[in-house]
DNA sequence: TATATACGACACTAAGCAGTTTCGGATATA
DNA sequence: TATATCCGAAACTGCTTAGTGTCGTATATA
C-alpha cells in the first residue's frame, strides 16, 4: 500500500542517480551559486541527461532546494570531543577536512542568498541544513562548560555559538580570504573564550 | 588640458543623472542583487533610457563597481561620539538610520556576491566601500579603550572589529532575521564587551 | 517475447536580458 | 541658424537557459 500507485512494468529508476544528481547540485551550486548554475552544469558532471533531472524534480529551485535539504552533518552531535577543556573541545574540531567542509557549507550559503531572496521561507530550512549543525555542536559544547562550572554560567550561548559560522561565512564569500586552521584559532582565543570567562 | 578630447559642441551631459543613476544602481542591488538586476530596472526607476546608462558605463559590471565604490560611508570617523567609556561610544552609534544603513549594506554586500565570484580583485574594492569604514569605527573606538587603559591592552582588536558587521550581514542575508536595537545591543553585552574585559 | 518505463543524448521552444540602434525632441556651441 | 550632442523611449539583435519532446537503447514485468 506504501507503494500504490508504482508503475508495475518498465525499467526502474535508478536510485543512484538521484543521490549523484543531489551530490552534483552542491558542488555546482557551491562553486557558480544558484543563478550561475545550470541544469546543464549539473547533469553533464554525472554523466546524465536533462530529462533524467526534470524526471525528479519539477523546477532547478526544487533541486536545489532537496539537494540542501538532503546536507549531511560533517561533525556527530552525539559524539563529540571531550578534552575537559572547552578550548580543547573546540580547538580539536577544527581539522582538514572540518575545516574544507565550513568553506564548502559557507560557499553553498552564498549561492543560495539570491534564491533566499525570491523564496524567504527558505531562510529557516537553508540554516537549519547548512550551518544549523555547527551552531548546535557550540551550544552544546557551551553548555558542558557551564555545567562543570568551567565558564560564566550567565554568557549568551546563543549568541556566541553563531559567532562563528558568521565569521567564517563572512570572510569566505565578501572578504574572500582563506579559513584556516589560524584564522579559527584566533577566533577561539580573541572572541570566544574571552567572552565567556569567569570573572 | 585637463579635457583636451572634450566635445566643444552639442548638448551636455547632465551630471545629476549620473548620480541618479547610481543611487538607483544601489537600490536595486539591495533589493534584487546583481543576477536579478536589469539595466531597465535602474534605468527606469530615474526615468532614464538604458541608451543614458551605456553612454556613460560600458556594461553592466562596471556599472555596478562604479556604484559600490562611489558609496559613502554613513559615519563621519572624524566626528566619533565620546562618552568615556566604549560601551557609551557603541550604544550611542545605534540609531535607526544607522541601523537601516547596516541592514541595506548587508543586503548590497549580498547582491554582489555572484559578481565576486566572477571578479575576485572585487572582492577588496567591496569591503572597503561597503563594510570597510564601520570596520573602522570600531578599531578607532577599540583603540582608544586602550588608550585611556579602559579595556585589555592585549584584545584582538582586528578581529573583533569585524564582529558586528559579520553578524550583521549573516543574519540579514542567510537568517532573514530582522537587526534590531536589541540585537545590536546584544552583541555588544553579550561578545564585545566581555572578550575586551580586563582580569 | 510483448510491453512499459528509465536511461543518455540532443534538438527544440519560449522567455528574458545585455547591449545596440533609431527616433523625435531638447540644449549646447559657433 | 546650422551643427553636434544629449535626452527618454522603444524597437531590435544575439545569446543564454529553463523546460519539453524525441530518439535509440537498456532493463524491468508479465
Amino acid at each position: 500500500m506504501t507503494q500504490a500507485d508504482a508503475p508495475k512494468l518498465g525499467r526502474k529508476r535508478d536510485p543512484s542517480r538521484d543521490t549523484d544528481i543531489l551530490e552534483a547540485t552542491l558542488e555546482v551550486l557551491a562553486e557558480t551559486g544558484y543563478d550561475g548554475m545550470t541544469i546543464d552544469m549539473v547533469a553533464s558532471r554525472v554523466q546524465a541527461g536533462k530529462a533524467t533531472v526534470y524526471r525528479r524534480w519539477a523546477s532547478k529551485a526544487d533541486l536545489v532546494i532537496d539537494a540542501v535539504a538532503c546536507m549531511k552533518s560533517k561533525v556527530d552531535i552525539d559524539n563529540l570531543p571531550d578534552t575537559g577543556t572547552l578550548r580543547g573541545d573546540l580547538v580539536a574540531l577544527i581539522k582538514t577536512p572540518t575545516i574544507q567542509d565550513a568553506e564548502r557549507r559557507a560557499k553553498i550559503m552564498g549561492g543560495l542568498v539570491s534564491l533566499i531572496e525570491r523564496e524567504p521561507g527558505l531562510a529557516d530550512s537553508a540554516h537549519r541544513a547548512i550551518t544549523g549543525p555547527r551552531v548546535a555542536v557550540n551550544r552544546k559544547l557551551f553548555q558542558r562548560a557551564i555545567d562543570r562550572g568551567e565558564i560564566s554560567a550567565d554568557a549568551d550561548i546563543e549568541l556566541l555559538s553563531e559567532v562563528s559560522s558568521s565569521m567564517v561565512t563572512y570572510r569566505t564569500l565578501m572578504l574572500r580570504r582563506p579559513v584556516d586552521r589560524a584564522y579559527l584559532i584566533s577566533i577561539i582565543d580573541g572572541i570566544i573564550l574571552p567572552a565567556v570567562a569567569k570573572r
